[in-house]
DNA sequence: GAAAGAAATTAGATTTGTCTAAAATAATTT
DNA sequence: AAATTATTTTAGACAAATCTAATTTCTTTC
């Protein structure tokens, strides 16, 4: 199926949101997209009918399995035309994005895998953002601090910060080691905690400090 | 100024059908771009708005000076993508129009210039057409057979077919020789004649056989 | 748990590019 | 030069994507 660019865009801007933050919301959405909540209610009706989305009014919206697709599509045309501007026509990593927005949505997919062959398959565009290839993986290991994980997104413990046993005992107190399944379920403003939850069990609260010293791979 | 895809796609057609004939109709234009004459209409009114078409209403149209440096600019982005398919991508040289005409409109003029220095400032596409400069100048150097020139279109003498004494005689007598201007004034389907003008001398008609003895190369 | 406030949605209008059907103009034929 | 035919244009409608203003639904507060 064929969708034009306007859709296109509302995909990837609701695939970014939910990278972000698995509750997007339709303000967020406008803001996101430079446009009015009205305008974006608009469109998530027609991408339900689509079925790109999972949508009810007032329910808020997910990408279907469907509409992830789409976006890794386009998310992999935009990051290979970054690669090839940056590395073969000598822009500036902070000039291609323009550039790419456009690129993304010329819809040929010969030209998009002939691209990635001549570019001999990069794995991570000149941000060093991962670029999903032709079914839609890619690897995903940019470790982030825990501070920065979205609420929601599902990661791996991979690295601490330091190897004191200060902290060490902490974390083994706190049932953390590396490979731990993690999810941040609340950001607190006062003091930067957060409430966390490891594989299925009961939530709990960490530190800012002991979020900083964890390193993990969202999955 | 910024043009629409479809505005663009407009001036492009027109373009190439006045080089083909200087007289193009809301019809042909209409069968060229696959739409309707009214949709043609539509559009003409609102390239004159625009200043990029010179237009009165039953009268025909042409493109105006800025109509030319647009289309020009179309023609180069459209002739250097093809270029970088067939060249670095290794597209055949019958893949690349459909690619070309999305690509076209991306509307980036340092994405134009950069991708113009990466392929090291070609001079003609893969299909032998010139591409045109940053200025709209462009080698029209690929001579055409005297019978192919579009009416109205001016052309300079540049070979002959033959050196037979007899040709010779003939373009004597016609005060025809390499450097002649030369345009087409109309072509008679009965014996393929062409009434022709040499300069701003009055017009006579020569026949087929001489017709076919003389290259042109369109100005 | 009712009221106030925030967020999301609907209703109706606008713009762009297109269409069909009808009318106006130009070209051709007799 | 009048009549026929072909071409071009207008008038009015429609779909896509957007907007403003009004309304509905959800959330939060008291």
């Amino acid at each position: 199926m064929n969708f034009t660019s306007s859709e296109e865009n509302y995909i990837k801007a609701i695939y970014h949101l939910q990278q972000a933050d698995a509750n997007v919301t339709t303000n967020e959405l406008a803001a996101e997209l430079q446009t009015k909540p009205a305008s974006v209610t608009d469109m998530l009706k027609k991408l339900k009918a689509k079925k790109l989305l999972n949508y009810e009014r007032y329910q808020g919206f997910t990408l279907s399995n469907q509409g992830k697709q789409i976006a890794l599509g386009i998310v992999r045309k935009h990051r290979l035309w970054e690669f090839f501007l940056v590395d073969k026509l000598k822009f500036g990593w902070d000039e291609v994005h323009a550039v790419a927005e456009e690129l993304e949505h010329i819809s040929s997919s010969l030209l998009v895998e002939r691209l990635d062959a001549f570019l001999e398959h990069p794995k991570f565009d000149p941000h060093g953002d991962p670029i999903p290839d032709v079914h839609g993986k890619m690897e995903s290991n940019r470790q982030v601090n825990l501070i920065d994980l979205p609420i929601n997104k599902k990661a791996e413990v991979c690295a601490v910060g330091s190897q004191s046993t200060e902290l060490l005992e902490l974390l083994k107190h706190s049932n953390i080691s590396i490979g731990t399944k993690i999810e941040v379920k609340k950001k607190f403003t006062f003091d930067h905690s957060l409430e966390i939850k490891l594989g299925n069990k009961v939530a709990f609260t960490i530190s800012q400090q002991l979020a900083q010293a964890l390193f993990v791979k969202p999955l």
